[in-house]
DNA sequence: TGTTTTGTGGACCGTTTGGTTACTAATTAT
DNA sequence: ATAATTAGTAACCAAACGGTCCACAAAACA
């Protein structure tokens, strides 16, 4: 009952992850939000309460998107050494392509408000610890196989490959001349052996 | 001639610094500055310009300060493979360590400010191949006297590095349980070898 | 000592901030 | 038809923003 929804909830929500992830949390003005979206401020406060929440449920947005992606693209994998290679390089293309460097949304939010937003860092927790534990299923079959060295446990593995695809995805941003994130998972993946 | 400052221009410059270090820079307000410094917005203007030139000089201090303990740690290695090693660990005891986990200034500015500031991109980029510089020549000697493989080129080794050290210091914000930089550290150091 | 030069303190500026509220429009249930 | 419920619109709010200006204070030079 009462008068329907004139816009896409799920589809404005993407605008609004597309400002945010350009421009960061505190640097996006609520201006912003209702010209990416269209919407009034009226609207957007009814309909996600505040700032804060919309943000919050932007990156959540963003993660599921992710997660689903990864999923798929790694179970689509024919071995778990593939698999792995597949996690390293998916959000390179995604994320540091191109000519507008915006980074990975999630590495932005926890930088960013990390130390001080207790709720976006629990968020983004455990969001990166249920990623390290499929990471580390794969890593483990690959690990019987032969596929991955067994001189180190598969957590640590994983860690370690979280760590360097976090350092690519924020390094990405600096523009360094010779530096390429390809070449450097590449090299990242090599040790595995 | 005229009226001599009545406070001492680096010193209160390293109140800055902690302050947009803590915060970044759009979170932190000139009376945020004003209190951390202790000095009026007249003085801070007078002295520094405007905000955006304070936190220029604040990363800058930031980062000539990180050079020079680099640079000394470095000297007084006894090998090249200690070198790079206390090249790792140097910053993680820094940053990532205790219960405030407020991260790499240069790190959290590069990616609040990175995609949109291109001064501040710039002097990152600068600092960071300069200290890649460093530690190619560095690892070139270890490839010399056989402390580090040679298949693998001294650049493209620095440039790992440098990711697995922006890696380190990003996911430590996070706060993940079981993530121990010190061991990924160690492990990104073992495949040197 | 007077004059000049510079620093300090704080009032003040217009703008923008995130957020609210009151009113109108549209829909459904009775 | 009408009461109830919800969405859209825009005016409005106090507070905070970065930044400026100016009277006053203090030190250096003549």
């Amino acid at each position: 009952m009462g008068r329907p929804r004139e816009f896409d909830e799920k589809e404005v929500l993407l605008e609004a992850m597309r400002v945010f992830w350009l421009k960061g949390y505190e640097a996006t003005s609520m201006t912003d939000l209702m010209g990416a979206m269209q919407l009034h401020k009226g609207s957007i406060y009814k309909a996600f309460g505040d700032k804060h929440n919309l943000f919050y449920l932007s990156l959540k947005a963003y993660m599921d998107q992710g997660r689903e992606a990864a999923v798929q693209m790694m179970e689509g994998a024919s071995s778990p050494r593939e698999a792995v290679g597949m996690f390293m390089n998916m959000s390179l293309r995604q994320c540091a392509c191109g000519d507008q460097v915006k980074g990975c949304f999630m590495i932005n939010s926890i930088v960013e408000l990390g130390p001080h937003d207790e709720e976006i860092r629990e968020l983004i927790a455990t969001f990166m610890e249920s990623m390290r534990d499929k990471l580390i299923s794969t890593i483990k079959s690959g690990q019987k196989i032969g596929e991955i060295r067994t001189d180190t446990a598969a957590g640590d593995l994983a860690n370690y490959l979280i760590s360097v695809k976090a350092g690519l995805l924020t390094a990405s941003k600096v523009k360094m001349v010779n530096h390429d994130p390809y070449a450097i998972a590449e090299f990242a993946l090599s040790t595995l052996e």
